[in-house]
DNA sequence: ATTAAATCGATATATTTTTATCGTTACCAA
DNA sequence: TTGGTAACGATAAAAATATATCGATTTAAT
């Protein structure tokens, strides 16, 4: 009944989520049921008020002195990603970065289950890597609608991008997870998240030099 | 002179500037030598307030009804990234993620030089991924200090990352940069930057069903 | 039963980040 | 030369995000 039309949480704490997911399943392997706030917020460097508000946005209702049932608090943070049952994906570019994702198995934890590969080459063609299938660019239509897969993980070199974008959106892929480093044009009713290695790159090799910087300054005295 | 302690440009900027380089690039490959603020804002989607107050970080002064020098530009950017000269780094766990980010050429773009790898199965050691020798981890601490190597790429499983990001820090590797879904401890002295590459995932999924549930809810009336 | 301690949830505050506005400057064309 | 315009940089406002505080609630121990 309530509207919270457009982006209900926030998109910091949804970044959080799956954090939050990872620790649940660490404790609960252990055979414990709950866990507090302060408990999460420790184990991950964050604030306990943080966590508790992140976590407010479920239905789940911790209880003083206990916290949160681990296990229900794992199904709520599901659904609140979509993550309850695993969503089907094609994966576009079969060179280095992609073959690695195929051989990933950490996605289908995340909901993601990769059922076919596609590239522009020739020679990748009914080739199998990690037991993946590399189908030509020009079956993604068909197969994605007999499939009725939504979801395309772009893997291309940036040349290649908009041009692969153009077709998936053809075959009416619906949400793009995209590798390469650049914008890609994509019609209103279509989902692009683009995944920036080098933006966390950049902040290791920022946060490190000053690191060093310091070390080299600081102790020799500020006069 | 000026003190500037403790993180002068704000994370927020910094993970932008990646972008920011990769246009310049493909501008300077057209043989434009200058460009505005609004002009890259549009290219990435940015307000372009924001990125004339991202550049005013770097010493560059744009010019009023020109905009920014390209080159200069850059090798501000750089600087400030600490991107001048590439960096060596190790590359620890050739599984595959690993391997594929051995593979992966867009580094060095990104001021990084994988140099080589290490992994703890035997099995490995002593063959080549991509034009990069696999070493057993136990030789980290003499090569890393021989070649002067501070960072290393981690994509190791969980269970190992601990275990691998210790031995890394007797290494004296002062820079971690982590696949690995988990919390890694490390003293003062050392930066750890975690790549979670489910936060991307977990955005993209919540953004597909929103725009989903609106479709079927939207048109079909909200009484 | 009563009290002490842990933890929640709500509210309030602080901080960070983004966006808007405005005066100034340099280029271009008339 | 002069006027118009594009773009900058600075300042101010708004929005989003993170943190602190506090009363309420539940458990466990005395």
């Amino acid at each position: 009944m309530e509207d919270a039309s457009i982006q209900s949480v926030p998109y910091p704490t949804i970044k959080r989520y799956p954090a939050y997911l990872q620790v649940l399943k660490e404790l609960k392997s252990t055979g414990i049921t709950t866990v507090s706030a302060r408990d999460i917020a420790e184990r991950l460097g964050l604030n306990q008020v943080q966590v508790r508000k992140d976590l407010g946005y479920s239905a789940i209702i911790g209880r003083p002195k206990v916290g949160y049932d681990i296990e229900q608090l794992t199904s709520a943070l599901h659904q609140l990603l979509g993550w309850q049952d695993p969503k089907e994906a094609f994966l576009i570019g079969a060179g280095a970065l992609g073959s690695a994702l195929l051989g990933y198995r950490g996605f289908q934890e995340y909901g993601l289950d990769i059922v076919a590969a596609f590239d522009l080459d020739p020679s990748k063609h009914n080739t199998a890597i990690h037991g993946k299938k590399v189908f030509p660019m020009e079956r993604v239509p068909e197969l994605a609608k007999r499939m009725g897969v939504l979801i395309a993980v772009l893997t291309v070199p940036e040349s290649a991008a908009q041009e692969c974008a153009d077709l998936l959106i053809q075959a009416g892929i619906r949400g793009i997870w995209s590798f390469s480093p650049c914008k890609i044009e994509v019609p209103d009713n279509v989902v692009v998240q683009r995944e920036e290695l080098s933006a966390g790159l950049a902040v290791l090799s920022v946060r490190l030099s000053e690191m060093l910087k310091h070390e080299n300054n600081g102790p020799s005295a500020p006069v």
